[in-house]
DNA sequence: AAACTTAGTCTCATTATTTGAAACTTAGTT
DNA sequence: AACTAAGTTTCAAATAATGAGACTAAGTTT
């Protein structure tokens, strides 16, 4: 039979957490039951024990699980030391103030896009993202210039899991026109949003390679097709390379503090 | 032999990923296994778990490891689901614009204060805190305001876990200081920090409590004695307080929409 | 260059934990 | 009162975790 989680209990457990998270609200343990692969005691013994750890939050009120408090806690201490973000930071104030529209910053989550970071305009605009937040590959500004610039292997690997579902009339329906364009983005050395995934919402996008040519991450200055055009956002193309080879060799220099201790803290 | 971790496999290796949290910095191998209660091919096997899992990032120049991505990812749900963030978003706005200043919003997580959502002052100060960061609860004004109402027994059993690590000449030294700052507080209503966690920094804090009289959580306002003083504070008490009932009033209408499915989102 | 040290990885018999069918409890219908 | 569905517990069998010790690789010292 096709284990298809690996790394035994702890494998399982984390796909357990995945599960709730990706509800994407609070659920009940018999929604979690009816898609689940294990028996119901399992399952069950799971959800307790990654409640007793407060990795899930149960109330008690709508019997129902969502992910707990100790991930945002946890995450922190991800987001500073495993993310571009904490490197990126001035660079990207610089750039946000410069351009005056909302900047993000993402890395690449598998095969998806995960928001690391975000300036938002002066006069903000709701938008479909968010530190944390996950987005598809196939169809966002940022997702497509890191594709762009992976190994064949890679790439191919990724492509594989896209879902192309089609957002808006402007969405990559398949593989093959995914291909197109991220030939176009090799060429250009950067890429755009055509109100791919929202409606009216157009980005550029400039991936942050290292030295090596790996794909470390993504840039983008998003604005919407009432306050500019493609042509508009391409004059900030300068601007977002200087930025995205300031990030590149930051992160190539980077070294933690030999001795850096929380004990002080008192935490 | 006292089993501290509880909750098997489990347990045991979400205790290794906080202990990896708790450096604040990249770590050896060697480095964790020298404070670690597990033997050698336990702990490896742990750390290569979490690692497989990207619950740990491995850095194979440094050989260090570090919480990992995937945290990042759930913990934007663990956010929007299980903290007051989405629902005060709207108030904290309000307040920020109001008062001009810093301005935090804190949850109770074991003893500690975590910091949930943060909206900047127009005239940033930098200050060691963001969402996500834990602090302690005897010494910054949200942690003591959320203490002052607690229930007798949960009050006795957070203030046995506090350090007392003295960071300023105005922090509280001991559990009897701490006590006898929770009376004033319930007297008041609310409290402040006065710079004693950083010097110059100061806050007022106002509790967010439930009909009920449950502490839900803490807002607090942050400026600096070179920017006012303790009395210039106090004038926000009201817009504190109106702020914090509005949070407590849609916290106990809150209800998650009936179906919510993120299968269309394609991710 | 050989001997030594230290950090990291692997093996495998033993041991302890996880597993899940089935039974049971509770709460909400009809 | 009978029925149904959701949640919880039991316990023997199956499986996975455990950790002493051995091994390897990399860096130091003599």
């Amino acid at each position: 039979m096709g284990h298809v989680t690996g790394d035994g209990t702890v494998g399982k457990a984390l796909a357990v957490l995945d599960q709730v998270a990706a509800f994407g609200r609070p659920v009940r343990f018999s929604e979690l039951l009816s898609q689940s692969e294990f028996p119901k005691p399992t399952l069950y013994r799971f959800v307790q024990s990654l409640t007793n750890q407060q990795m899930l939050a149960f109330d008690p009120d709508r019997q129902t699980y969502a992910p707990g408090i100790r991930l945002v806690r946890l995450a922190h201490a991800a987001w500073e030391q495993s993310t571009l973000a904490p490197i990126a930071r001035p660079h990207i104030d610089a750039l946000s103030k410069a351009v005056g529209e909302t900047v993000h910053l993402a890395q690449l989550d598998n095969a998806h896009v995960l928001y690391i970071d975000k300036r938002n305009a002066a006069n903000p605009v709701q938008m479909y993202s968010q530190a944390g937040k996950v987005g598809p590959a196939y169809c966002t500004g940022v997702g497509k210039v890191m594709l762009a610039f992976l190994d064949d292997d890679t790439t191919s690997q990724v492509i594989a899991q896209q879902s192309f579902h089609i957002f808006t009339e402007h969405t990559l329906a398949d593989a093959d026109a995914l291909r197109g364009e991220l030939d176009d983005i090799r060429d250009n050395g950067y890429g755009f949003d055509r109100e791919e995934h929202e409606p009216g919402i157009i980005c550029i996008a400039m991936p942050i390679l290292s030295e090596g040519g790996r794909v470390l991450g993504a840039l983008s200055v998003t604005s919407t097709t009432s306050r500019t055009n493609l042509a508009g956002l391409e004059a900030y193309a300068p601007i977002l390379r200087e930025t995205a080879v300031k990030v590149a060799r930051d992160a190539q220099n980077w070294s933690f503090p030999d001795y850096n201790t929380n004990q002080a803290t008192g935490i």
